[in-house]
DNA sequence: TGGTATTATGGTATCGTTACCATAAAGTTC
DNA sequence: GAACTTTATGGTAACGATACCATAATACCA
């Protein structure tokens, strides 16, 4: 085993027979250098082999070119679309994506920004778990960028990008009514995500203001499919009898279909089925749900724009919020007007 | 705008009336320290919010306690679900991990390998795009610890944890051929991508040995379902006629499904299909697809903890690889015997 | 032709931590 | 009670890069 010498920029201008300097900023692209020393470095570079140390580099000079994308779920292809319009954003600005999960656990996040904050990352994206706030509380003291991502948080000091959920909400509800449907089931996570939230407030509004008769009952858990599964034999199961499911997110969606599928009911003759956030086509072979669709990579990417204005100083203004139009995309699920 | 002064283990000391090197023993737990230090500097730490640099810890120590998990497709389930186990395995250990995508071309892998060598990290995770020739040169030459995953790659210097892709494709094979399918279409990822070589072989061993007269044709694409689609058409509407096709990963199943769904041909009564890679149950409500499957989870979790004794240094023995077995699991697209 | 701007290079201090070594008191062993 | 280990604490010098400042040569302008 030959000894392990690590190489340094010093070794570098001993063979170019330059200053250390004069490295870095052929290194950096940075300053004034000779073409001829520029050549001279670069051989030597290659020569030996060299890589920087960016450990180095970041601890004086305080910038990591590093992001991180703080998900709640991050094996939900809505936020692994998300996650790729981050990470194609950053990588045209040359930034790396640390992507972590927090199981919308609130000591988990703590957690994790912790971590975040040690290894002094330029800039955060941060999905809340719910009112997150410790975390934003650590965030603010370590004065790191933030843009907080699909959620509303009150007076966080971040900027937003996020979807008009209620109005997405209200559309489906609507559509829901208009198909002739009085007795909707509307299944959600539990209280305190600010989607879940307005989503439920979103359809309820189109009900009662189509129809003052019609009826709804909210059933909250998981955003999972197990969840969806759970609290859709629920809602079946019930006196109260639905003719259609609102289904908060896509994981719930995938949760109820099956679970609708094992007690044989058809969708969408028996139930219609109407959900929030498509899955990605890669995922799908046949397109079947009716969803209000967000526009997860464009999110994905807006929010890294706007953080990285604020990472290099171009914008210091007022804390924004980007809030963007959900898509309505019927499909089968959603079924014809009932008779 | 207050001026922003980073908190340094020099604050905390002063504070807390001890040298900077026991703030250090506490918070990393090292050494020996009297009761009433540790209390001392932790109620410092508290009082004055310090967060530990890792960046000049890492520098010092040599150690970052980072992973890097590079993936050819990070938005395929397969691999989401490897990361998952990455993750939780890391998790314990007390390592982040930086997932890292390639897109399967040598020249993207490289360019992040590289980035992660300036990053130091303490180990790879590595899903080879081809031969990764570069990739592994660099990896060599900086002495990183190393764990190939899922494919093979010859004579790197690093563990290997993959799948048996032969056997899994020669399981698919044999099933096929004992419901009397003797033309049958095998699609697949382009040369060089050592699952796709093996599960062809696979495939074509089991129809050779049960039925001389069996005929298959290889179609060799992107591993992508808009590929798949492309290569279902092309192989559909070939003179070949197969009656059943074989696809060498998850996302070309889905695209030949979508393709067959589009040109009416129904599955499994006019086409049979049988894939690799299951889809994790959280993304299909009507599992259908038979395919085999292979231990996602259980190999990103072995390979973490592979590269973690490699890391810290309780394994230094011989190059290992890991072989797991695939798992057949038949549904209905590969329907019953043809009569 | 003198004076300012641009180009080009390097020296020194410093980023915030830990490795390494030194020291000393207290406990243990025979 | 001498010799040794364990416990406890701190001083000093790195780790490998860049910020900042200084210097000098050349170009540019009136």
């Amino acid at each position: 085993m030959e000894k392990k010498k690590n190489l340094t920029i010093q070794d570098v201008a001993n063979l170019a027979e330059v200053a250390p300097i004069t490295v870095s900023r052929v290194v950096n692209g940075t300053g004034y250098v000779r073409q001829e020393l520029k050549d001279r470095v670069a051989k030597a570079i290659k020569e030996l082999g060299y890589v920087p140390n960016s450990l180095a580099s970041s601890l004086r000079s305080k910038k990591t070119q590093t992001l991180a994308l703080i998900l709640s779920d991050i094996t939900n292809p809505f936020f692994t679309t998300v996650a790729r319009g981050v990470q194609d954003a950053a990588d045209l600005a040359g930034f790396m994506v640390i992507a972590c999960n927090t199981d919308e656990d609130e000591k988990k996040e703590l957690k994790v920004v912790h971590m975040l904050a040690q290894r002094r990352v330029d800039g955060l994206l941060l999905v809340p778990a719910r009112a997150a706030k410790a975390s934003l509380e650590l965030i603010t003291r370590q004065h790191t960028p933030t843009v907080i991502l699909d959620r509303r948080v009150d007076n966080a000091a971040a900027d937003v990008v996020r979807c008009d959920s209620g109005e997405g909400a209200y559309q489906l509800g609507k559509l829901l009514v208009s198909l002739g449907h009085r007795r909707i089931a509307v299944l959600a996570g539990t209280e305190g995500i600010s989607t879940s939230d307005d989503r439920i407030v979103g359809v309820l509004r189109a009900m009662q203001e189509a129809h003052p008769a019609a009826e709804s009952v909210v059933y909250r858990g998981e955003l999972t499919p197990a969840s969806g599964s759970l609290l859709t034999r629920k809602a079946m199961q019930s006196s109260f009898n639905p003719t259609a499911l609102f289904t908060a997110n896509n994981f719930l969606a995938i949760g109820a279909l099956r679970a609708l599928g094992e007690m044989k009911r058809k969708v969408p003759e028996e139930v219609a089925l109407v959900g929030f956030d498509d899955l990605p086509p890669a995922l799908v072979s046949f397109p079947f749900l009716t969803v209000a669709s967000q526009p997860a990579y464009e999110m994905g990417k807006l929010a890294v724009e706007m953080l990285l204005r604020r990472i290099q100083g171009e914008y210091t203004g007022e804390y924004q919020e980007i809030l963007l139009p959900t898509e309505l995309i019927i499909r089968r699920s959603s079924g014809a007007a009932l008779s």
